[in-house]
RNA sequence: GGGCCCGUGGUCUAGUGGUUAUGACGCCGCGCUUACAACGCGGAGGUCGGCGGUUCGAUUCCGCUCGGGCCCACCA
């Protein structure tokens, strides 16, 4: 056998990843008679590269994948990759140096889909040097037709079900640009403006003061607001307001969302100047009055400033509000406003027809199904609970942009009526294919909806796409694979992700998606932010593999309990080195040993007896911990019964046995039955060198090719021995009290010694065990007596 | 501003209404004792973030406060 002191952990890791992909270790058998366990693997989003965080939560999930395939479950581990979407867009502009809107539509599809494929390569490169055993044949693209299909699919009936809907609402809006925009794709400016106290006269001749950044807004005012506790405006509410220059009448309101220290205490209401506008709009319902047009200038609602670019009718509103004595003061101030990362411009709000779903009447049914899903840890569902109880708007699914699930839709050329495709001419495209029949009106001719859906309409069927929903839901992949027995992902998108996934399935199915979620937290760099290209604090999964191994960077992501951020430092790679090779010397200490397969013999050894009834707990509290998703613990559990109770005593208490011959039966068959378990335990975590171990040393015995698909440990009734348990915990503490007499009298531990006397609580306890201690410590006589404390008598 | 989580020796971390609070890294001393110096043995090091309350008793339960993280909202 090869054992080597120190193994070369890069070498080893790739043999034994080749050795997987070889046996196909992982794959999803549909045909197997076992229980399935199903796991909705979150498609990472391509947009770059793959960080330190990524590899921190999809190992805590795989740790559980490895344990549900060790209990013997039929394990569908599949994987995905999210690239539908802006972040795919970004990238493959800032990849090739383009910009989207000044190529054609396809061609730039054609780009980003090239993008991706190159970026997906990476990415699997670095899951599969991490162990992440998916079955790699079980690939789906959240932009590929089949998954294009399903998205669309889920549309129509919501459709049918008259759950989606259209209708005008406010929209990002780059005046420069001429294109909506999304709101991660703002940025913060602080520019320099003004304050612009307006008068606005009442009804009874009367006159408020009110101030304002954006004067050109005039013509779009549809009412004034006061704070609802604000004393001074108190006797304002209910009258009415003449907006100056435009010389129509406005209602004045009191709302909460009003700061009465701001400017005067009074703000004039616009469709839309910012933010707050659009929630007033949405809250009360306001019939809009729109005077911005898509280019940036002034429309005809704005009277004589039609044709006038924003800042040039913000002038000429000014001068006339000066020359009519409505201009009280202006106050120059600095303010932080939304601008278009692209091109610095101020941002606009548009109306435009977007498509909802329509599910706000659905809360308490969400609610419901959010209790049915066991969440670990289980405070993270107040998360989910929080969220759908804030909801205030149905979910605007449409996004205008270029890559994505287009609308399976078109609007009949003369009536305008919605025509939408039929379910066999899915996947489509309506920019390039046209509708099955004429519209009702007679007309042939179409307008293709140019929109895309938004990215979580597709990833929050995830559940369906796994299941092959396309394929209907009586046949047997559905029914084994839905719902998924576990949801993994990290706390950020419980409120995306978590959330409407459940509320898609259950509309589509009335079912809950899954059974478990399990929610990690976020690998962060040393000093606990978020690692980002643009902190320049990205530390690469690949690097520190190449440097220590995926086995150390598997054991660093076991460290914390799930649900809690870890920061990284890289040092901390090197307990996962230290605790392989432990491992690994401990397996080459039992080669020397183990010639053969050992047999049960006939009676065991007290301390074998001892070592079986410490693993028998160790076993039981890995199981249970696991059970419940706490992988840290289970790890912790058998770390510290390795080094603390195997290493430091066990095998050295059986070593005079293993070479004097005397009970050796007994020690050999111990040995290799508690390494093999230790090994199992260790299996999740350290998938590599457990594995490399297992194949030098126990494949030929056991049978089963791969540790990974053995059977995970079981204590067998006999190991709960009560008496052997405390009777080998007293020789522990008698073993260390003589290492600490020895250390003390400066004796090396292998040392021969006559006679020691050593007090204990329970001498005669300490005489059934006493050879055993004897042996270990190379004492002739031991001699007992009884005394408060364990310790050595001169 | 709202919600959730976290705050334990220099660093990371376990844990509990009750004797001297867990383990690891680092540090100090000794040791290459036939698996392992990527190791072993021994040692030093903590008012369990702060204040107040409940209790016979609190690191553990409650309230407030400070610090950190994430998500959401806000910036006329």
């Amino acid at each position: 056998m090869d054992f080597p002191k120190r193994p070369n952990f890069q070498e080893l890791e790739k043999e034994i990843m080749d050795f997987w992909e070889k046996e196909k270790l992982y794959k999803f058998n549909l045909e197997a008679d076992k229980p399935v366990y199903s796991i909705d693997t979150p498609p990472p989003t391509i947009s770059g590269k793959l960080h330190i965080g990524h590899a921190f939560s999809y190992s805590q999930a795989e740790f559980i994948a490895r344990y549900k395939r060790m209990r013997g479950y039929n394990v569908f581990y599949p994987f995905g990759y999210d690239n539908n979407g802006l972040p795919t867009e970004k990238l493959a502009e800032e990849m090739h140096g383009v910009k989207a809107k000044d190529m054609s539509r396809a061609k730039f599809v054609e780009l980003c889909l090239e993008t991706s494929r190159k970026v997906e390569k990476e990415y699997e490169r670095v899951f599969k040097r991490m162990g992440i055993s998916c079955d790699w044949n079980e690939l789906y693209r959240t932009i590929e037709p089949r998954v294009q299909k399903i998205s669309q699919t889920s549309f129509l009936k919501l459709y049918e079900k008259g759950r989606v809907y259209r209708k005008l609402a406010p929209t990002l809006w780059c005046p420069k640009c001429e294109t909506a925009i999304a709101q991660v794709e703002l940025k913060d400016k602080e520019v320099n403006s003004f304050f612009n106290y307006i008068l606005f006269e009442l009804e009874d001749g009367g006159k408020i003061e009110i101030a304002t950044t954006r004067p050109e807004l005039l013509a779009s005012c549809c009412a004034v607001f006061v704070h609802p506790g604000d004393k001074r405006y108190k006797h304002l509410v209910g009258k009415k307001a003449k907006v100056p220059l435009f010389n129509f009448y406005v209602p004045i309101m009191a709302d909460k969302r009003v700061d009465p220290n701001k400017g005067t205490g009074i703000v004039m209401f616009c469709t839309f100047g910012d933010l707050t506008d659009v929630e007033w709009f949405k809250a009360y319902k306001f019939e809009p009055k729109i005077s911005i047009a898509s280019d940036g200038t002034l429309n005809e609602l704005a009277g004589k400033y039609k044709g006038m670019k924003v800042k040039e009718a913000r002038e000429a509103i000014i001068e006339d509000l000066k020359k009519e004595g409505l201009l009280v003061k202006q106050v120059p101030i600095k303010h932080v406003v939304n601008v278009h990362e692209r091109c610095d411009t101020e941002i606009e709000f548009l109306l435009t027809k977007q498509w909802f779903i329509k599910y706000l009447d659905l809360k308490e049914k969400f609610l419901e199904a959010g209790r049915k899903i066991k969440w670990w840890p289980e405070h993270m569902r107040v998360r989910y609970e929080n969220w759908i109880n804030g909801l205030q708007w149905d979910w605007c699914i449409s996004r205008q942009r270029y890559f994505g699930v287009p609308f399976p839709v078109w609007y009949c050329k003369k009536c305008g009526k919605e025509i939408l495709a039929s379910y066999d001419q899915l996947p489509v495209d309506p920019l390039k294919d046209k509708p099955s029949k004429p519209c009702s009106c007679g007309c042939k001719e179409f307008v293709p909806e140019k929109d895309v859906m938004d990215t979580w309409a597709t990833s929050a069927l995830t559940p369906l796409i796994n299941a092959a929903w396309d394929k209907g839901t009586e046949h047997k992949r559905f029914k084994m694979l839905y719902p998924m027995s576990l949801r993994p992902n990290a706390h950020d998108i419980i409120t995306f992700w978590d959330f409407n996934t459940i509320a898609m399935c259950m509309l589509h199915t009335g079912k809950v998606p899954f059974e478990n979620i399990m929610i990690s937290g976020h690998g962060l760099d040393r000093h606990g932010r978020k690692m980002s290209k643009s902190r320049g604090n990205v530390v690469l999964p690949l690097d520190m593999m190449e440097k220590y191994s995926a086995d150390a960077l598997r054991w660093w992501a076991a460290s914390v309990k799930l649900g809690e951020d870890l920061n990284f430092r890289e040092e901390d790679l090197r307990k996962g080195i230290r605790h392989a090779t432990k491992l690994w010397n401990t397996a080459r200490f039992a080669s020397m040993h183990l010639k053969e397969k050992p047999n049960k013999p006939a009676k065991l050894n007290i301390v074998d007896r001892w070592l079986l009834a410490e693993l028998a707990e160790v076993i039981d509290a890995c199981t249970e911990a696991f059970e419940h998703y706490e992988y840290s613990k289970a790890k912790m559990h058998a770390e510290q019964f390795f080094w603390n109770v195997f290493c430091d005593y066990y095998l050295e208490m059986i070593k005079y046995r293993l070479y004097s011959g005397e009970e050796k039966d007994s020690a050999l068959w111990t040995l290799y039955n508690s390494l093999l378990i230790l090994l199992k335990l260790f299996a999740p975590f350290i998938p590599f060198v457990t594995e490399k171990i297992y194949q030098l040393l126990f494949r030929n015995y056991e049978g089963t090719k791969s540790i990974h698909i053995s059977e995970w440990p079981k204590s067998e009734k006999d190991w709960y021995d009560k008496e052997a348990l405390a009777l080998g915990r007293i020789a522990v503490e008698c073993i260390a009290a003589l290492r600490k007499w020895k250390k003390l009298k400066n004796l090396s531990l292998a040392e021969e010694v006559e006679n020691i006397t050593l007090a204990h609580p329970e001498p005669e306890k300490v005489e059934t065990i006493k050879k055993e201690i004897e042996k270990t410590m190379r004492i002739k006589n031991l001699l007992v007596e009884k005394g408060s404390e364990v310790i050595v008598k001169e």
